[in-house]
DNA sequence: CAAAATTATATTGCGTCCAATTAAATTATG
DNA sequence: CATAATTTAATTGGACGCAATATAATTTTG
C-alpha cells in the first residue's frame, strides 16, 4: 500500500547510514581480506597461512610460550589454536611438549626451521610495506588509530541484558 | 646495564621491526575480529552472522541483485556466498530465483522479512557507533585511510617472481 | 548451425574462527 | 587430605573464506 510519503524513509540528510561505503567496519572487513590476499603468495613459499605466520611473529619475539600466551598475543582461543599449531609442528617449524612441572601447560618452541624463517620474514615485511604505499608515518599512525579502536571495542561493556 | 654489545644480536635499527604491536596487518586483523565480537551479540538477536548482515546491508542498498553482483560489492566468490545465501533463504531473510532471461544468473530479492530488518539495523548501527568511541569526523578519517590502504593493496602487481 | 570459449553458480576440500563441551592437572577449601 | 573449584588444552560443530573443480547456460566463432 502506497501514500505520498513514501519516499521519506530513506532520505536521511547524510544520504544512508547504512550504505556499505560508510561503514568502518566494512572498511576494516576489507583491508583484512586485501591484506591476507597479499600476504598469500609470500606465504606459499613457504608453506604458510597468515594466522600461522602470525604465531611464528609471536614466537620470533618470545620462544617457549604456552599456547594459552600465543592465544592471549594473538586474540585466538585453543579451538583455533590447537589445529594450527599441529599443522605448524607437522610442517617442522615448532615443537609442542608439556611442561613437565605444569602438565596441563603445551610448550610451543621453534625448531631451527622456524628460527630460520625470520630472516626470509623481513623480506615478506619489505614486500609488504611496498604495497600498502604507506610511509612509516602514516603507518604508525594508521596504527595508533587502529589500536585505540581496538581498545575501544574491547572495552565495550557486554550485553547487559542477560546479566542478573 | 650489562656490557653494550650485549643487545647488538637483535638491534635492527628500530627496534624489531617484526614485533605484532609493530604490524599494521596485525592491527587491522585485530580491529576486524574486535568488531566481530562487537557485532556478535547484536546480531544474535536476529539469528545473523556478520557476513549474512553485509549481505543484508547490500540489499538495503539496492535489491534484487545477482550472487555476482553481491559478491562485487563485498569481495566474495560464490563458495562463500552460495551456501551463506542458502542459510539466509532459510532463515527467511531472501528469495533465491533464477533469471528466466538467463538461468545462469540467481536473483537475490529481500523478503518482507529481510526488508523489515532494515528498521532494527539502525539500532545495530547506533550501537556499534557508540562501540568505537570515534566521533564522526574520527570515523571518516580512519574509513578513508582504509579505502586508501585496500585500493593500494589490491593494486599490488601479483607476484611477478613466476612471470619470465 | 555446431564446436569452442566464456560466464554464473554450485560443490568440495582445507584452514581458520568461535562457542560449547570434555578431560586432565592443579589449586583452593572445608 | 579429600573434594570442589579452577585452569589448560583438546575436541566438536557450525560458519566463513578461498582455491580448484564441476555443471549448466550463453555467447563467440568458424
Amino acid at each position: 500500500m502506497n501514500n505520498d510519503s513514501d519516499k521519506r524513509k530513506d532520505d536521511l540528510k547524510d544520504g544512508d547510514a547504512l550504505a556499505l561505503g560508510q561503514q568502518l567496519c566494512f572498511a576494516v572487513y576489507s583491508v583484512a581480506h586485501a591484506f591476507n590476499r597479499t600476504y598469500k603468495p609470500l606465504l606459499d613459499k613457504f608453506g604458510l597461512t597468515y594466522p600461522q605466520y602470525l604465531v611464528l611473529l609471536a614466537l620470533w619475539q618470545k620462544d617457549k610460550m604456552t599456547v594459552k600466551g600465543i592465544g592471549e598475543e594473538l586474540g585466538l582461543d585453543s579451538g583455533t589454536l590447537s589445529p594450527l599449531l599441529k599443522r605448524l609442528e607437522t610442517a617442522g617449524f615448532v615443537s609442542r611438549i608439556r611442561d613437565k612441572s605444569d602438565e596441563r601447560q603445551v610448550i610451543i618452541t621453534l625448531t631451527p626451521k622456524g628460527v630460520g624463517l625470520k630472516t626470509d620474514a623481513f623480506g615478506i615485511l619489505m614486500e609488504i610495506g611496498k604495497a600498502t604505499g604507506c610511509s612509516m608515518e602514516e603507518a604508525a599512525a594508521l596504527r595508533s588509530a587502529l589500536h585505540d579502536l581496538n581498545r575501544h571495542l574491547d572495552e565495550n561493556p557486554q550485553d547487559q541484558s542477560l546479566v542478573r
